[in-house]
DNA sequence: CGGCTGACGACCT
DNA sequence: GAGGTCGCCAGCC
């Protein structure tokens, strides 16, 4: 019971075409470089929204442009939905200089790329 | 058109 | 440190 559609505010930050959006910021992060799920909701309008910034990468189509692997969660850890996934996520990551343990970006905070 | 399903994150016991 | 609460809502069937 996520969500309580009851619970609705007159404030509506994401709306149709939301997932998209997510998809071109995470296309502007530098390979190299990691970016959150809030980060990105907050460069979209608003931190509140992280949570379907995660909704959108699991909707993500597959062998699309989206460098989905850039994705982690607050602190530098990874949190994909499975184990195999994580498991791609780090090796992409090695791939390109970033290094990972323990399911957790190495000097994250020097990694890090906040998007506009 | 109703119901279901989710890669989060800050904060609080 | 390990749980629980709460804010949030599009896309797909």
């Amino acid at each position: 019971m996520p969500y309580d559609a009851s619970r609705h505010g007159p404030h509506r930050i994401v709306g149709p075409g939301f997932h998209e959006r997510v998809w071109a910021v995470v296309r502007t992060v530098p390979p190299g470089f990691v970016t959150t799920y809030g980060d990105i909701a907050a460069a979209l309008g608003s931190k509140n929204v992280a949570r379907h910034v995660g909704y959108a990468m699991a909707a993500l189509p597959a062998g699309g442009d989206v460098p989905w692997w850039r994705v982690v969660a607050a602190g530098g850890k990874l949190a994909t939905a499975s184990l195999a996934t994580q498991r791609r996520q780090a090796k992409a990551l090695a791939s390109e200089g970033v290094a990972t343990k323990n399911a957790r970006v190495v000097a994250f905070a020097t990694r890090r790329f906040a998007p506009a």
